[in-house]
DNA sequence: GATGAATGAGCTTTCATTCAT
DNA sequence: TATGAATGAAAGCTCATTCAT
């Protein structure tokens, strides 16, 4: 069982991805972790000090189902990128395709104003980015694209695409939107073959 | 010259594409734009309302820059697409790629829980991927294109790319993020050949 | 009539008298002025700067009862001094020798950790001690003092004996405390003679 | 080897010493002492209970300093109140003329509002004051004071003037404005002849 | 004896809005 | 139109104390 300090970064976590983390108020932190206001500054010195920890949790949580499940499996390339959007689509599924990407809009909300934030995010995007582009570079060697696209560039082609279909996603509600251009996505990279 | 009221919504703007809507705050938005309390009750009756306001003056001066000006122009698809990615480009230049864009940073800040701004918000991304659609259409009929893609779906993708190149710029503080994804655009549809 | 500002400064100065900086609470301050929280923010940015105020108003006040009225006048040196120490006297009747001196109080309170509140203190002392050194130096001159004392140090010994006997007053809520030193203050320079 | 609730009674009379008593914190005492809360508690049944043994403390080490040192020992009246003034200055010196009269602080904080500390500090001094009148009545004895002398008068000035002579120095934050003044002791009660 | 989690009233401050002039 | 004083709920946070183990 977690601690309560886990507990509570877990519950709040989900509260921070849905409404952002200035937007989510101390008392509403209090209300869905039924605890008292002594008992949050026992766990946490500040509410910016929680949000530190929430955003850990949320990349790790990212890190865990997109790295450590499939980029990171020895498993072929096409596979990787298959399972990497079909996972997309099962996460966004689970909050009926309204609240986006946890870190995506966290770096909206934070990139400008709030330097830690901002670089704890831009290195799990970094991380992202330098999988895809491995995982691309493998397709590459497999003959199965042009030998002559630039491997960087597509892998964050490829992540910003993601988070742009899920932001028009989450804009429109509709779970149809990532789908259409994942979809696109498979087309673009043979990823439908047999 | 504009009117007072006009002058209100074009200061204000760029406050809440800078920080959003709730962390924009009254008292700010009296300082930038140098009237008292009452006069801001008298132009609006609340901040709701100027908001309101703002998010259609944002959507107007994207709707004239990249429909009026450029996809709604009679040039060639090609031309039309790459005027496109330059002006987003020059856009983000202009506020050193800190900023994002204006209606993706609020589509993703207000969607979930304000069916009103959702919707805005939605009827103009409805709007430029269907300009977009047209275009890659035309970009087909020119036999630029394969004949076997659903024009739809890639104007969604083209769009998507664009946002979530936008958000990933505007996380990196650096502009060489849009202009590698444009590129990577430009190669899609072929637009940087002769 | 006061300004609303001015009244509030006023009513708090007597709380800050008598409970200290620290001490006195914004509810209770709120309480005794009839204000709420936003129209006391709306006056003063802070409950520090209220107390910045307060202490320029603490000072100004003694230095109108002690300097103007007094020791400033076209009167005999035998006579100020004498003049002074019965104004001491009575305003620490005025509350029933419960209270002390407001700046020293706060002198007390703040020096260590707080330096504007302690420079603020510290050059009204020295003011004082100034006019009080260019009394007695009138009292040598008048041939009432002998001439190889320093004035400088007994006028800083004098202002300390007022401070010191307040201070054991207060402690003793007795005002007789500082009417025995205060004559002994009189016989040392020789004030009561006729 | 002292006990533990000595050794945090020790502890923390620094700490009301700089700060007064309701400014130093609970959570300052423990870090101060590195206990914790179940621990303190088991030694005091409240932070008032622990201020009330370190004014105890306080004051003892006062009188030990001052009385059972100085003013108890079998030696001249003039070695004495020169001892005292030379032990006044030391103590002072030993926290850089910062921190003021321990007694004397807490004489201005409380005195008001709590009569429990506002009786243990006016007996301390009533002590202080009396020790100090034998003192001069053997001076006068001695025949090195005029007879017609109100010694009850003069103990309680000579008190209030090092009183007051701290209080003035620590807000100078200069030791050289309690040597000025213990001077002017010296002199007054001709402690500086051969 | 000892730990630190839990409590909840109270703290200073912020905020959008209303009202009197 | 225009001003800014007034309102009061709500924000994030502090604090001495109690309680379960």
């Amino acid at each position: 069982m977690a601690s309560k300090r886990e507990e509570i970064i877990y519950k709040v976590s989900s509260l921070i991805h849905s409404q952002g983390y200035e937007n989510t108020k101390l008392s509403e932190i209090l209300q869905v972790t039924g605890i008292g206001k002594g008992q949050f500054y026992h766990y946490f010195s500040s509410k910016r000090e929680l949000a530190d920890a929430v955003i850990d949790y949320l990349i790790a949580i990212m890190e865990e189902a997109l790295f450590e499940n499939i980029l990171d499996q020895p498993i072929s390339p096409k596979e990787k990128l298959n399972q990497m959007l079909d996972e997309i689509c099962d996460m966004q599924m689970e909050n009926q395709a309204k609240r986006g990407c946890p870190i995506g809009n966290l770096a909206i909300e934070t990139s400008e104003h709030d330097p830690m934030f901002r670089e704890k995010i831009s290195s799990f995007f970094d991380r992202w980015e330098h999988k895809v582009k491995q995982t691309i570079d493998e397709l590459q060697q497999e003959g199965m694209l042009g030998q002559n696209i630039d491997t960087t560039k597509h892998a964050r082609s490829m992540v910003a695409m993601i988070e742009g279909a899920i932001l028009r996603m989450k804009n429109k509600q509709d779970i149809q939107v990532l789908r259409d251009i994942t979809d696109v996505i498979r087309h673009e990279y043979n990823l439908k073959e047999v």
